[in-house]
DNA sequence: AAAAAACCGACTTATTTAGTAGGAATTAAT
DNA sequence: ATTAATTCCTACTAAATAAGTCGGTTTTTT
């Protein structure tokens, strides 16, 4: 069990972000060169934590991102679902732990493989951006 | 972030070991075919738990699997690192906190991660095999 | 001797990840 | 107006990993 380098580049991107003020936007130029990131890749997770409201936007020469709400209203699974697409640690069942098994008989382990993946998200739902600083 | 199939079905087989007596051995075939599971597949998953003294095996026509102790003194941690090879979670982290970024500075996001990854990994050490039956 | 089990290693296929390429649209400063 | 720096957009590609298959050998009980 990993977090994909799109997960650990978003969090070092969003902290970063949370550190600075959140009246002035930061470019991706800045972040990538600081945290040795490629560029382009940040573009598109940036795009994904915008469209989930996670950041802001503003183009032009000064342009960059900046948080779109504080950092004590942002968790760790905020970001990390966003990016990732879902925390459901097990392929066979969806996050609110509704059943997909391809076998027709259950296998008699989802209850407690649901009780994993509660408490994992609930770990991860507890830590906010701001605790991070 | 989602634990892989080898996780998943290495968690039902166990599970369905801990169900049974722990004096008899139950073969993968029947496992296989219970679960609908490759056996093949599963073989080499219990090459892994068994070199991980996590089971013990009995080979012959009545041979099969068995937990090497009791399953309270099996965690969920203990089987996914076998079967995922380690939990850290970050892969600029190793699972002792060790750094090894790409970049020669620091991202100034690792102690956060680390942070992250001992609050994941300890929910992981706090159920046990026993607590999901 | 036969059957059923664990054991072993190479191979294959599918999926995901990570990153690249080549721009277009927007905005501020000059 | 032009230029430079930014976000934004889509398609493509290479590498790594996951998932599973194949074809057996060895061991043990019946």
């Amino acid at each position: 069990m990993q977090f994909s380098t799109r997960t650990t580049y978003g969090l070092r991107a969003m902290i970063k972000l949370a550190k600075n003020s959140q009246k002035i936007s930061i470019s991706l130029s800045s972040i990538a060169r600081d945290e040795n990131i490629s560029q382009k890749y940040l573009e598109r997770l940036f795009a994904k934590l915008k469209r989930a409201n996670l950041v802001m936007a503003e183009r032009g020469i000064a342009g960059g991102y900046r948080l779109a709400r504080n950092p004590d209203r942002i968790t760790i699974y905020d970001i990390i679902k966003t990016l990732e697409g879902r925390i459901a640690p097990f392929y066979c069942l969806s996050e609110d732990g509704k059943v997909s098994c391809a076998s027709k008989r259950k296998c008699g382990a989802v209850e407690v493989l649901f009780k994993v993946q509660q408490a994992v998200n609930s770990t991860l739902k507890s830590i906010k951006l701001s605790d991070l600083l």
